[in-house]
DNA sequence: GCATTAACAGCCG
DNA sequence: CGGCTGTTAATGC
């Protein structure tokens, strides 16, 4: 269990919750740390938990036919997933990585099904964030046949200021181009070339150890 | 051609 | 100092 104000600071949709709700959920969830580098659950994994991100970055990606590891999403300090997994009580069909010293939020299967009986704040979060998630699989559709390096790296960043999934956390991140890059399946030094050349269409700024961005409209839009 | 690794100087915190 | 960035050279598919 939480404390009251650590859920608020690290779970946006708690602020929505009535009072019995917001306790119910601050009871359900634990916190723990994954080490750069380490698995938080690999593919076929039953994590009987929903998660969020509470510091640090995390890949979610899993294995092409063809034995190619594919990157499906960055999730950010904010970002909260896995609620399919957990409602249907289906093993994890992908891999989640911490790509630096990351913190996650647990909440129990229990904790989450009493919720989705139980509050109506609660359920318009989970549809918001399931159809938001909806679009961004048709959008993976395209991602490999039509997009080149430049164009999936400012796929992989625009995802990570989505709105919807992140609310009001402002277009600056700390994010290093080697991260960018295991995002974006990109070397560092390939990373490094597609982020100038969105800087100088003006779309982002880079920053030492960081990026701003400046249109994410027309950046969830480059090259498609 | 386009992307990767290795290497290195330079800059920032 | 340690980590990150920008750049180049050599190599691979």
């Amino acid at each position: 269990m939480i404390a009251a104000e650590q859920l608020r600071r690290i779970a946006f949709w708690s602020l929505d919750l009535r009072e019995g709700e917001f306790e119910h959920a601050r009871r359900g969830i634990v916190e723990k740390s994954f080490a750069e580098g380490s698995y938080i659950c690999h593919r076929g994994d039953r994590l009987e938990s929903w998660t969020g991100v509470t510091a640090g970055l995390v890949k979610l990606s899993t294995v092409s036919r063809t034995g190619k590891a594919v990157t499906l999403a960055g999730i950010r300090a904010g970002g909260w997933f896995g609620e399919g997994t957990v409602l249907k009580n289906e093993p994890r069909h992908y891999d989640l990585v911490a790509l630096r010293d990351t913190r996650m939020a647990l909440m129990e299967r229990s904790t989450f099904l009493w919720l989705f009986e139980n509050s109506v704040a609660f359920n318009r979060f989970l549809v918001r964030q399931l159809n938001e998630r909806l679009g961004q699989f048709i959008a993976l559709a395209e991602y490999d046949r039509m997009l080149d390096a430049t164009g999936r790296l400012a796929r992989n960043i625009a995802w990570l200021f989505n709105p919807v999934l992140y609310p009001n956390l402002g277009m600056q991140l700390e994010i290093s181009q080697e991260e960018i890059g295991l995002l974006s399946g990109l070397s560092r030094q390939a990373a490094n070339k597609s982020l100038q050349i969105l800087e100088g269409k003006g779309l982002l700024r880079v920053e030492h150890g960081g990026i701003t961005v400046l249109d994410l409209e027309r950046l969830s839009r480059y090259g498609g």
